[in-house]
DNA sequence: AGCACGCCGACT
DNA sequence: GTCGGCGTGCTC
């Protein structure tokens, strides 16, 4: 007797045996149901064997099987099942989580498609006849060859059209069951390009060299370099042969705009994927893209697993922007994940950003990625001024200082807008002395110490010291010590008081919350019904402010003073993209920045020498302090109604662990969001030289851990190369 | 994750 | 007397 071994969409390690009934054989990567306890679960069949582990009254039957093709084909099952064991994640699901909603479910793969044909009566028209409708006219007449589906006219016909036809009889509504195999014609049609610049040149010739076989490409490009235009060049080529693009953006990055411009360069097919499409929408879109019915695919982060039937190449765009890592559940990160499937898809990769992530970065200059650079800035925008304003020992009115108060007073009467920037709240600070700016660093590690108020101590979280609160700065003794950036958080509500007459909005993740709300607020401000811009890094992201003469980051030294490693990565990244889009041509920009440190060298470092230096620097710190991308990390979380269960779960995984030179351990330590919906976050640290270092503990430990009688008590999650600490 | 079983508190 | 709270355990 024949068994399966089957992923099911359940949250436990390993696969599951079924029997099969006689004569079913199913391929891997198609799904059937199979009897799970007292209910029914769509499962993917990933192999099928003579004999099982369990013993045998144990099995059950495969009850029957969804598909007669894999859903998924053997490369997906190999990179998942890569992923499942990367990050230490049950593979069914994240097999699952790959499948749109609809196959999920057990629903068609085949999926009928709404279609218009001709009637009868229809036939025996002939379209000219229908003189004063050109729209009828049209659809009549592209009806004549056969049925067609709505989604290849819908653009171009309303609803309308379709009623007036269908009422005088001529058209029928019907369906259409899509053809597996159908191509786009070869030979795309192109539209009119610009002639690239010589740094394009090199760029798109460097690509078109290493297009045919697995390669990895960093374009490192200035904001208004014309990154775009190298992508849309780059795939030229791929697409003539009849290859798809797939081309992942960040979740803000994903406008109408940018989709035109790939629509508009070339004839083929445009499928986009954002989280506003239904499960319908989306299931059309990955069947079309597995058709190969698509030339181009564009999606935020889960786009990263749309099948291709012959790809060409995956382009990351901002490949250091923070929303392509899932924060919850399989903490996958989208540009990782690209890398993996273009090595097994032998493609190559293009990676593009104006401020690379430093991993990415590092394995461009370790040789590993191939480094493209574009320096030369298009357009007339005169470059942003960067300006340093010292805190210490200013009068504060909700974090301005009274300088910058006029300053910003003073570009409001010239009728311009000021943007506002402020860092998230809610994250443990560094304590830091006003008067004379001292931040209290350990004397082992370098680093500063952060305030935790649930433990009454200052804790570091490179080595986890930790130590009372002073009472008064221990180097001039001055002053009591106070939080970093405190202040600013009552900003908005005083911002009305400090600035009477002009209109403030705040924008942030509530506030932008739908794609309309979001829209229209950008459509408000750049139509000048607001003057104050207060917001968070999404103000920086994609959108251009052109009236705004002023931006002022308030507390700077919360990202220098961080307990987060990449904070003043990230920092950088606000400045360089804010200072790229704020102003233009005749309006001279400003950008201010608020600290208590203004000759820290990171801070001088990337003012007197811009981003690519900085990181280049950052690099250097992080080799040195043995951090990533020199390490590597995984971070287990937990969270419980008593701080002390989640405690006690994570000293019971640390003390399974093997510490040693091949791995270090920092914790258990709290959350820099040490609670959350009153819940007491905790976390533990895991960091090692060598890869393998971490892995094979994971392997080794995993279902140990899930083991132990807390892991049912807190909630626990693992987070592989953790991006952030809260 | 679901879904059942099971053992203690306030209600038609 | 029951309805239902969520702790615990199991699923090839």
């Amino acid at each position: 007797m024949l068994i399966a071994e089957i992923a099911l969409p359940v949250p436990m390690r390993g696969h599951f045996d079924y029997l099969l009934p006689d004569s079913m054989v199913p391929q891997a990567g198609t799904r059937v149901l199979v009897p799970f306890g007292r209910r029914k679960l769509v499962g993917l069949v990933m192999a099928c064997k003579a004999d099982s582990d369990m013993p045998a009254d144990k099995l059950r039957r495969v009850e029957a099987l969804l598909d007669d093709k894999p859903v998924m084909e053997p490369l997906f099952l190999q990179w998942l099942t890569w992923a499942s064991q990367y990050y230490q994640h049950p593979l069914g699901d994240i097999l699952f989580t790959a499948l749109p909603v609809y196959l999920r479910k057990g629903l068609g793969a085949e999926v009928e498609l709404k279609a218009w044909q001709l009637t009868e009566m229809g036939h025996d028209v002939d379209p000219s006849e229908l003189k004063r409708a050109a729209k009828q006219q049209a659809l009549l007449a592209a009806l004549q060859s056969g049925p067609v589906a709505q989604e290849q006219l819908s653009n171009r016909y309303s609803a309308a059209i379709y009623r007036a036809l269908a009422d005088k009889g001529l058209i029928e509504a019907t369906t259409l069951i899509p053809d597996a195999n159908k191509q786009w014609p070869a030979g795309i049609e192109l539209a009119e390009k610009p002639r690239p610049n010589l740094e394009q040149s090199l760029a798109i010739s460097a690509i078109a060299h290493k297009a045919g076989s697995f390669n990895c490409f960093l374009l490192e490009g200035v904001t208004g370099s014309g990154k775009t235009e190298v992508y849309l060049q780059a795939i030229e080529p791929l697409l003539k042969q009849g290859k798809q693009i797939l081309i992942l953006v960040p979740e803000i990055g994903l406008t109408p705009q940018t989709v035109r411009r790939f629509q508009r360069r070339f004839s083929v097919d445009v499928g986009v994927l954002h989280s506003g499409l239904t499960d319908n929408e989306r299931m059309q879109v990955w069947r079309q893209a597995k058709a190969g019915e698509l030339g181009i695919i564009i999606g935020t982060r889960s786009a990263i697993f749309t099948p291709l039937a012959s790809p060409g190449m995956i382009i990351v765009d901002e490949e250091h922007d923070g929303s392509y890592k899932q924060q919850d559940g399989w903490r996958y990160h989208a540009r990782d994940m690209a890398v993996v499937r273009a090595r097994l898809e032998n493609i190559p990769l293009l990676l593009g950003s104006a401020t690379p992530s430093l991993e990415s970065l590092n394995n461009a200059l370790a040789g590993k990625y191939q480094h493209l650079l574009l320096r030369q800035r298009a357009g007339e925008a005169k470059p942003v001024q960067h300006q340093l304003l010292d805190l210490k020992g200013q009068q504060l009115e909700f974090g301005l200082a009274r300088g910058m108060r006029q300053r910003i007073q003073a570009h409001l009467q010239q009728g311009n807008q000021v943007m506002l920037f402020i860092n998230r709240r809610g994250y443990a600070p560094a304590l830091i002395c006003h008067q004379c700016g001292f931040v209290e660093e350990c004397h082992s590690c370098d680093r500063s110490y952060t305030l935790h108020r649930s433990l009454n101590k200052l804790q570091c979280h490179h080595c986890s010291d930790a130590k009372p609160i002073p009472h008064a700065c221990v180097q001039c003794g001055a002053s009591p010590m106070q939080p970093v950036g405190m202040g600013t958080e009552q900003l908005e509500q005083g911002i009305a008081s400090l600035f009477p007459g002009y209109q403030a909005a705040r924008i942030d993740s509530d506030s932008a919350r739908g794609k309309q709300k979001l829209h229209q607020l950008l459509e408000d401000i750049n139509q000048g019904k607001h003057q104050l811009l207060i917001g968070t890094q999404i103000l920086a992201k994609g959108h251009h402010f052109p009236n705004v003469s002023l931006v002022v980051i308030l507390d700077v030294d919360g990202s220098l003073f961080s307990a987060d490693y990449r904070a003043p990565e990230k920092l950088a990244q606000l400045i360089t993209q804010v200072a790229g889009r704020a102003g233009r041509a005749h309006i001279q920009g400003e950008l201010w920045l608020q600290t208590h440190h203004p000759a820290h060298p990171l801070l001088q470092d990337l003012l007197n020498n811009g981003y690519q230096h900085f990181a280049r620097l950052a690099l250097k710190e992080r080799r040195f302090a043995a951090l990533p991308p020199y390490s590597y990390q995984a971070l287990f979380r937990a969270e419980a109604n008593q701080a002390a269960q989640a405690h006690e779960f994570l000293l019971q995984v640390r003390q399974l662990m093997a510490i040693g030179p091949d791995l270090a351990a920092i914790g258990p330590i709290p959350a820099l969001m040490e609670k959350r919906q009153g819940r007491y976050r905790m976390q533990l640290l895991l960091q090692s030289q060598q890869r393998t270092g971490i892995q094979q503990q994971l392997n080794r430990l995993m279902g140990q851990i899930e083991k132990l009688p807390l892991a049912n008590k807190v909630r626990w999650s693992l987070d592989m190369d953790p991006q952030d600490f809260t």
